[in-house]
DNA sequence: ACCTGAACACCGTTCAAGT
DNA sequence: ACCTGAACACCGTTCAAGT
């Protein structure tokens, strides 16, 4: 497989930024419109541009779940740093979990990047590193408070966190399902 | 939404009966090939019979999903009410869950199923529901033993397995995490 | 370096015509 | 009651032609 060879943000013509911006603010529309097809032909004619162009952005469906989960990663990925500070671990587990969860509820593709192994976008491929040494940093800790079991790491973390959002989403009523799933990840982390 | 008014099994013509069984058939086939779209245009054309019929048989992709993993969710179920006659209730429900995972891991369509909080087929709904009295009462008896926590019913524990499901599934060594998660799980549902 | 749109293969879905 | 295949709208993907 060929790594998909983006130009960096940095030197990307003027235009480009512009079309860029133009078709993720279209795929935003559409998902606000409760259309999560994210077709890239009916992408570009939203967003006004040549289907090419889309296609040149995003080559692939991943790319473009990434780029519009950036964001939100971001935030994720600082939420994390401030747990890995907390001056008790427990707590600053629990409150990253939850912190997580509603971030997925709220946002789909959040958690459809957080379930990907591998993602594809250079930048993505950096958030997703700091957060795994953030949640690293975390979990070292929360060890030592005996609130983890020493053999879940910080990739355990996360594929468990899209498990719980898995199950609360899988049935009725989400979000109180949301805080019982928390419960029980919180005791089973534990061991 | 109307529901989907299929001819119940028994009275079948026999062509239909035949045509349903090489669209089931093709479908393994497909999807023992690796290609998991169940796309229903390749899905006729691959088992010989006209469009319209593989809509027929199958209006959806839910439908045909049902179809290819009834005799799995079928075993699931018995594998439920065994479990819920085990003397010993936690390790009933302990072997239930290794079980449920293994069967996900080993059958996509039956982790989609499971997932699904309403199923479409008559069939399918009454092996779901019959899924859910067994796992009742295994809870009961669980609960009893003080194994799991008072406030998580049936659906909780379909929904809480395949998110386990989905967490091994969302990274490297699949049956490895699967044992991990597991772990994680029953000591989660205690509380 | 980037944009455009034609072009092709393919899918989802419907439906009139059959037996 | 069931089967068939044409038909239509649409998508994914590529690519030659442009600036």
């Amino acid at each position: 497989m060929a790594q998909s060879r983006t130009v960096p943000a940095s030197r990307r013509r003027s235009d480009a930024v512009r079309n860029r911006a133009q078709l993720l603010e279209a795929a935003r529309r559409q998902l606000a419109d409760g259309d999560d097809t994210l077709a890239l032909n009916a992408l570009a004619r939203c967003a006004g541009v040549g289907i090419g162009t889309a296609y040149r952005h995003f080559p692939n469906r991943a790319t473009l779940v990434e780029g519009l989960a950036a964001d939100a990663l971001a935030a994720f990925v600082t939420d994390a740093r401030s747990a890995a500070d907390d001056p008790d671990p427990a707590r600053g587990l629990a409150t990253l979990l939850r912190a997580g969860l509603a971030g997925m509820a709220g946002d789909h593709v959040l958690a459809e990047v957080l379930r990907s192994p591998h993602p594809v976008c250079v930048e993505t491929i950096g958030l997703s590193r700091e957060l795994g040494t953030a949640l690293g940093e975390l979990l070292d800790r929360a060890r030592a408070a005996g609130a983890v079991s020493p053999d879940l790491g910080a990739d355990d973390l996360r594929r468990l966190l899209v498990g719980v959002h898995t199950a609360a989403s899988a049935g009725p009523h989400p979000d109180a399902a949301r805080e019982r799933y928390l419960r029980v990840l919180v005791a089973g982390l534990a061991g």
